[in-house]
DNA sequence: GTCTATAGCTGGATAGAC
DNA sequence: GTCTATCCAGCTATAGAC
């Protein structure tokens, strides 16, 4: 009947293409005929499921937003101890970054682009509250006397750095080294153990 | 005499501008119109000096690397013992980023953008080089008994994620945070005693 | 070296037939 | 809902006058 047979329809079809385009090369580098193209459509039902580029970006963007913090989230607001809690979060990353490793370097790139549009959706997602339940759960354990004292943004700065910096530096690292992202992601998951361990042994007071 | 006084020539006004606009919204986002107008030129100007957007903006793309790997390649060729050589290296980020901030957020997504272009570019400063020589450093020091076992990879890694990530997620913590730019400065300043504290606490054998 | 004009193409958006 | 045709603004690149 139909020319071609799809196990989905348009709407997800579009979702999925444009979810890799602009993952893979930007905004800018992703134009509405190339989603069209990809996900075997037109621009009219690109335009017709979700009126604009823009808005159909923005879903996107929301959608990859939400794949990086909703599980950190959760661990943060669950009542495990802080011991516990750093190894969850730290094993969160490694487990859903090797899935999504481009997802870090475009929501940090399009926010440096297209910040004043984007930040929105971002705050939206109240990113801040996590903020606050580190600091909390910082504090008590500081009072414990289970750890050294450390200001709470210093803290996470070095926890996010530790955990999603080097998915960050996958792209270069294979090129220059030219070794495969499964040899690379094998250094990872070891790597893993040691960021856990060097956040650890680094806190002992 | 001329319809304007620039203190700079053509050529330099056109590397100007367009450094400053490649670096703050990426290839695909910056025009050769937008570089003619910003240097105050046109852009037959642009394509006399450069021959084409691509040429031009390698020439960029070449500077920011270097601008990012020379210095902490003269202090890694250097005599300094290994702690030295460790506080140097970090300082080094810590001085270089504040003056160039967009710098590495820059690098790497143009990197993912477009690897197979640019990859030979990054391979002409022998990054690896670097590597060989810290792998060397480090299995000294570990033969000494003076740091705990670790790969070099690891040790990189954590290096270079401790030390440059921070300044990448700037534009997204003062945003969110609503500080300014100033105050996050001030926030790494602090910080960077203390990644050097952290590595070598956690290095200790 | 400088600058205008323009070719030739690709971009997002829209109208309207079916 | 689907699809073709088309508008017009933007892009890089080039030719050629001065």
């Amino acid at each position: 009947m139909a020319k071609k047979q799809h196990t989905l329809d348009v709407k997800d079809r579009i979702l999925n293409a444009s979810r890799e385009l602009f993952v893979q090369h930007g905004y800018n580098g992703t134009s509405i005929r190339d989603i069209a193209t990809a996900s075997d459509t037109n621009i009219a039902h690109v335009k017709y499921y979700f009126q604009s580029k823009n808005k159909l970006f923005e879903q996107i963007f929301d959608e990859a937003f939400d794949i990086l913090v909703n599980r950190v989230f959760s661990i943060l607001n669950s009542d495990l101890s802080f011991s516990e809690m750093l190894e969850s979060w730290i094993n969160a990353y490694y487990e859903i970054l090797p899935e999504y490793p481009q997802i870090p370097i475009f929501i940090l790139n399009e926010l440096n682009h297209n910040s004043e549009h984007l930040i929105a959706l971002v705050k939206k997602h109240e990113p801040e509250e996590i903020f606050v339940k580190i600091t909390e759960k910082l504090a008590v354990e500081v009072k414990k006397g289970n750890i050294k004292e450390i200001s709470s943004i210093d803290f996470c700065l070095n926890v996010i750095s530790l955990a999603v910096f080097p998915f960050i530096l996958e792209g270069i690292v294979i090129k220059v080294a030219n070794i495969s992202s499964a040899d690379y992601h094998a250094v990872l998951q070891r790597h893993k153990k040691l960021v856990i361990h060097f956040i650890t042994a680094a806190l002992k007071p």
